[in-house]
Parts: structure tokens; sequence; C-alpha cells
DNA sequence: GAGTGGTCTAGACCACACG
DNA sequence: GTGTGGTCTAGACCACTCA
């Protein structure tokens, strides 16, 4: 029979403990409940805090729980679904997309995205910071890099730094026409000012979301958004606007 | 700058750790080059084995790093762009797809899938097991539901479970005019038959994708893909085949 | 100031791969 | 058997939030 997975395997602790925390969530805690703080749950279920802090952390990753600092452990609502690109996206910016802008600055892109462009090089681009909020809630920071050859016009009006000249580059990326774009994903960490950003820790999971725009036979954009992956589920909707649907019975408690 | 940041944010040692080590993965190790093992390292750096660790597992999870029980630590090559439905995509199974069909049952699926069809019930469902290779390597471990409503033709035959009903299955899918699909990506960790078939332990991080599939005005299948998160990038090309290219070198050995 | 989660230590033993 | 990463312990102190 190959093998017949005798209990030659010790289930790891933290794992069952993740197990059975997660099925006490589902039957004897509503969405926003506090939990017994890590020293009182560890004594409870006789293991050392840090193994109970593995099973949280396992948790967490899940979107099941969320822990705050100096607050406590609260049973996390659902993850919220966030559209990114239905079908044929439009441009960043375009009227009626979910971001605000934040900031821009002219800097030299990592040479990770520096690559994507066709001729990479250590150029300075305008690099447009924006955030994504959903329910009064941070979900995405992203950057954006358009090399100055992508929007000629604006070099000549000269907007000093800031929420204006990020707005400025969007309007001029209006005018370009769109031929497509590109997606990738991926799991990453968040860097210290992304996590700021998102009311995380430095080095909370994120998804990293990485686009590029193509424009007049040429990739004239980049945007690398970084979405926070406890909270985020990110839905690509093929078809129309049909919404992968959870039961909405959550947010708020007591 | 408004805050001038002074040094009261003393950072983790763990993140700075990551930091050096990233640095040094950059300049002096290549592709697939052993590091010292966890015990020497966190001696050469002054810190605990445990925090040590901290720093190696973030890097794993950014796909920096690759550890095995009984081996030790490499440095992984980039992550590996596997495609996830281009534009229209076809049924699952389709000719020329990358999954391999490993098995099929009957069973009543998860709440969570449940929930994603018209209507919700506690009904057993086909199971197709599938796997998906890329370079020797299994990147991905689907599961995907199909009512027996789906494939009326199917009850007749009556096939034993195993990859032929797979097979079966996913033929008698084909015949229906696919209309759309919809997609979300989540993190997730692996449960224990994935972690297997990925050759990971179980709770490895993951990409979770969702798939619903729809025709004749309902949803007729749901397929549920976990992609390993370390190696792997997801990629949704919108635009024709143009993909996201990353220089297969990372970086050269001193 | 009290209480929470976050970081860190210095050990121990276990499961696994490989020669 | 030897060496690796994986799990676990029992402490300690720090950073943060809130009353």
């Amino acid at each position: 029979m190959g093998t017949t997975q005798l209990e030659s395997v010790p289930e790891p602790k933290y794992w069952h403990l993740k197990t059975v925390l997660s099925e006490a969530l589902d039957s004897d805690f509503a969405v926003g409940e506090i939990l017994p703080n890590e020293r009182d749950l560890a004594a409870r279920f006789g293991v050392a805090r840090a193994t109970l802090r593995q099973a949280l952390e396992q948790l967490e990753l899940e979107g099941r729980l969320q822990r705050r600092r100096g607050v406590g452990t609260t049973v996390a609502p659902p993850r919220t679904a966030v559209s990114v690109g239905t079908a044929q996206h439009d441009w960043p910016g375009a009227p009626g997309d979910a971001w605000q802008t934040a900031d821009a600055t002219s800097a030299v892109p990592p040479q990770a995205v520096a690559r994507l462009f066709d001729a990479p090089r250590g150029e300075e681009m305008h690099t447009v910071r924006r955030t994504r909020v959903v329910h009064g809630q941070a979900v995405a920071a992203e950057l954006l890099y358009v090399p100055a050859a992508s929007v000629p016009e604006l070099s000549a009006i000269d907007v000093p730094s800031g929420p204006a000249r990020g707005r400025a580059v969007l309007r001029e990326l209006q005018r370009l026409e769109l031929e497509g774009q590109d997606r990738a994903v991926e799991l990453g960490s968040a860097r210290a000012d992304d996590a700021k950003e998102l009311d995380r820790l430095p080095g909370a999971p994120v998804l990293v979301v990485t686009t590029r725009y193509f424009a007049g036979g040429r990739t004239v954009a980049v945007s690398v958004a970084t979405y926070r992956a406890d909270t985020c589920r990110l839905t690509f909707g093929d078809s129309g606007d049909v919404e992968i649907s959870h039961p909405g019975q959550q947010r708020r408690a007591s």
C-alpha cells in the first residue's frame, strides 16, 4: 500500500494548534471579537508562547486574525475583494479609479523596475506615489514610474514635486492611446515606507502587482502596487462585472 | 520632511540582518550556491539562531532563498513566470494547457467553494485533482469542482475513480460553451496534501487562485489552484503574449 | 502604569538527506 | 553516523496603546 501512513508523522504542535484555533474561531467567536492574550492562550494550551505565536502567525497570514501591538488579537473580517484590472483596464488615474494620488518626485527606479522598460538605463523618471483606500482602509500603496520621454509635454511645465505634479503626470498619460497592459502578481514583504502607509509592520506579507502599460509600441509606464496580503483578495474579472461573492455578514462586532 | 526621523526607531535585528544578507546575496553569491549553515551564520553575525532564522524566513518568502531540511540553504533562482489565464482563457484541460490530470473522485466541496455555485448545497461533486509542472517542477496543485448537473452525460458512463475519470470530466466540460470566467488571487498556506504535492512543508505560503467558469448562464465549475508563492510569479497577459521579462541570470559570484 | 503584541536569547531535541 | 533545517521551551526585555 505504499505508505500506510501510521502515526509515524507526528504533527507539529503549532500546526495542530492552528487547526484547533481555526475551528474555535469558526464556532465560538464573532468577527471583531478579542481573543485572550498570547500568554494566557499559551498557558491554556500548555505550550510555550513562541509555539502559540507560530500558530497565530499562520492564522494571520490566512486573514483569519488581526494582531495589533499594544491592543490585542481580534478575529478578522473576511478579506475584502479588490478589483485589479477588469478586462481592458484604463490608464491609472482615469476617472473613477480607486486611487488617491499622494505625491510625486523624480527618482531612479530600482533595477528590477528599470528592466521592464524597453531601453533599460539608470534614468530618472517621474515617480508617482498613490494609495488605494477601501472602506476607509488603505489596502494598497503604489509607485508609478513614468519616463520623461513618455510625457514629453510635461517637462516644459515644470510642476514642483507633490500631489499636483502627480496629477499632472497622470493627466499627460491619459492623452496617450493605451494599447495594452501586462500584469504579474507575486508575494513580497512590505518595505518600511509601504508598511507605514498600510499600517503594518515592515516585512508584512504583501501581494505585489506589477503592471506594464503599452502605448505607441513601447512600455510607457510601470506600476508596482503592494496590497496587504492579510486583508485583500485580488479579483480579475474577465467576464463583465460578476464578482466572487462572500456572504457579507461580517463587519464590526460590538 | 516633517519628521526628521532621528535614530529614535531602532531597527529590529532580524530586519537589519535581512538587509545585510540580501546585499550579500546580490554581490557574493551565485544562484544555487549553498550558504553556511544556520548555526554558523548566527554565530558569525552574533545573534541567536532564532533571530537569524527570522531573517532567512523573510528572504525565503521573497523568493531569494530556498531551504531544505537535511540539505541546507541555497540561493534561489528568479521566480518563474507562470501564465494564469491569457485574456479569454479556455476550459481547463483544453489542448495545450499546462496541467496534468492526477486523479478524480466524488466529494463534497468545502463550504467556501460550495458558496461560489449558484445553488449552494452540501452536494457531492466531481472533484478532479491536477498538477501543474514547469521545468520538471510542480508549481501548483489544483482541485476542480464540477457539479454532476454540469456534465449530465457523464453520470451514465460511470467511470471509476482515477485519472481516467478526471479526463472524462474535462472532456465533457469542453462540450459546453464557455461564456466567461472570474478569478481571484489571495494568500494562503498549503494544506498538508497540497504541500506534499508541491514538495513543501505544510503551511508553506501559497498563492490561491480561485476561478469560476460560466456556461449557460450558470457557474458550471470552480477551480482552486494553489501555487508555490516562493517560486512563482503569476502573469496575467491582457495584451497578446508579451511577458514581463526577467533576465535569466541574477548575479555573478565574485 | 498596566497590559498587549514584537523581539531576542540560549539552549534542547527531532526529522530528514546523504554518504 | 553526521550535518542540515524544523520544532519547541522558558525565560527576558522592548515598543506600543490606552485608560
